[in-house]
DNA sequence: CTGTTAGCGCCTTCAC
DNA sequence: GTGAAGGCGCTAACAG
């Protein structure tokens, strides 16, 4: 595999090397002929340019990683294929560089970011993060990095996310709507996503005046510390499994009263024990755009201030009908 | 980002870069002392190697990409997660690049294989591949490919797959110790891979004596040139689906048959038509491994031969007990 | 319009 | 044991 470098094709036209670099880049100040000849020769010699020269003289190397523990899971891979199709429009390339939740190839992979052949990252952070610091330690050296869908408190990162206050606010306005009088938060406390959550719609529900009580475990039963007038009854929550777990758990309270559900992203379809069912469709192609944009910003401009936070709209609530 | 290099380290210890250097790597002839000054220097400023001029210098990047379509089917994070833990074991970073079955994509991927920062490629080869010139171009110039799952016919790369005949013969005799005494086949040829697995049905029938038939579409129906011995029937198929189609739009003749199924891979347990149904699952850990074996050595030996074809065994057959 | 020169950061002879 | 020098392939500033 001889490596043809530019310096084959200068010889090969009886020209300097810089020449055949600029005539090759399109420069407007080469000679017409002499482009096209070096050009040809190029093709003919099957001339291919060292990225790695380039990258390290040019000080970027004109790629991107999009930094996650696994592709697996439906959110995962959605999300892989929305930020390798937003970097499409952009001059770089992605590659997703996987750490299956391994601290040691977290590391290494987090590592090889400040090394000269990425220019940025979009990172999908672990879920249960005990230590932060390789993230941290990028961070202050502004590295550019960009987060989606969550963030993380206290780091200097900018994050991608949805509109979590705003979305939970709808979803809840939506079952109230559709008759609920009495609500039961199943979003929990784990992170700040799902705290947001749980504040939106405890915003929303004051304002309509409607009772509703915040549970921290799929395995805790409400209280009602006065009793909730009569009606359907909501529950809502990040994830379908959430609201199932709750009501297989809580199946004899709920047994005589009429249920709603509403949840993110999809509601795959299973028998539900809830007759209406709303859903809010996170839109990962948007998140994954804006991502995209704000991190080749962050690139190429490293000195301008960068959003903190950049919020997402989700897709217009949807009414699913589950199957009996 | 004021990127701290081996020089900063030099003329914080008062030495020369190439002692820097030589410290770093862990140069037998460096004195102790001198090491570790050179390492805490680099410590205390953060230094991190710059990988493209080590790329540049070495020749090597100690890269390797996975390049497939795309990573929502199960097989196919299956393989990416193989393919990326088998590489944990080795000197290289392995990293996705993903085309979407994007001509572009695609090209503009395969192109940057070349140019100095990956040292070679797994490639998961596209379904429906019309035209794998750009493959074709890069084996000519023996640069380290390694094809997975599947091979191309008359392309000079090697492959790593599973052993589709002996495979194959092991479902089918196992369908024929269930009792079956006739053989639908339902692989089809669209590919080198399915007519390897009737090729190997087809052999092991002919040795146990008993009649099949090959079905190139699913629409199509079987044909008894003379009528098949009584007793249950087996279909035979690379996947699940096949079978579940074949079965549906042949209800009518099959109703008053007893059935058993052989499919790769899984079954997922969905009401089945066939009283025992028999899974060959695919060990792509192993095949992974051996991908990435045989690529590394490619780039280490590029001079060396390299087996066309490595075969992989099945995971013993396991029969699978369907939900109604 | 094109050649000369210098340098990106690192590694590797070759000297001392 | 360490320094000096050269080069990997490419680009950019400066000449002419």
């Amino acid at each position: 595999m001889a490596r043809i470098t530019q310096r084959d094709i200068a010889q090969l036209c009886g020209l300097d090397t810089s020449t055949v670099s600029r005539s090759l880049q399109g420069d407007e100040r080469i000679h017409e002929a002499t482009r096209a000849r070096v050009v040809d020769a190029a093709r003919r010699l099957g001339y291919r340019p060292n990225l790695a020269a380039r990258a390290l003289v040019g000080g970027r190397a004109q790629v991107l990683w999009l930094v996650l523990a696994s592709v697996g899971a439906t959110a995962d891979w959605r999300t892989t294929h929305a930020v390798t199709s937003a970097t499409e429009s952009t001059d770089y390339d992605l590659f997703v560089a996987l750490h299956g939740n391994d601290e040691a190839r977290y590391e290494r992979l987090l590592a090889r970011l400040a090394q000269g052949l990425v220019d940025g990252a979009v990172v999908l952070p672990r879920r249960h993060v005990s230590d932060e610091r390789l993230l941290r330690e990028l961070a202050l050296r502004d590295y550019p990095l960009v987060l989606v869908d969550v963030w993380i408190d206290g780091l200097p990162v900018p994050a991608v996310t949805t509109d979590n206050d705003g979305a939970s606010r709808l979803l809840a306005r939506r079952c109230a709507e559709a008759g609920a009088r009495g609500f039961v938060l199943l979003y929990g406390d784990n992170n700040p996503v799902v705290r947001e959550r749980t504040a939106g719609a405890r915003a929303e529900l004051a304002a309509l005046g409607l009772p509703w009580t915040e549970i921290g475990s799929v395995d805790d039963a409400w209280q009602e510390t006065e009793p909730w007038p009569d009606g359907p009854l909501a529950m809502l929550a990040s994830a379908q499994e959430t609201v199932l777990a709750y009501c297989r758990r809580n199946a004899g309270r709920l047994a005589d009263r009429r249920l709603v559900a509403g949840c993110f992203d999809e509601w795959r379809g299973e028998p539900s024990p809830a007759d209406r069912v709303f859903v809010a469709p996170q839109d990962h192609d948007a998140i994954a755009r804006q991502a995209v944009r704000l991190l080749a910003r962050r690139v190429e401009c490293p000195n301008e201030p960068t959003e903190r936070r950049v919020m997402v709209q989700i897709k217009p609530i949807e009414e699913v009908v589950p199957r009996f």
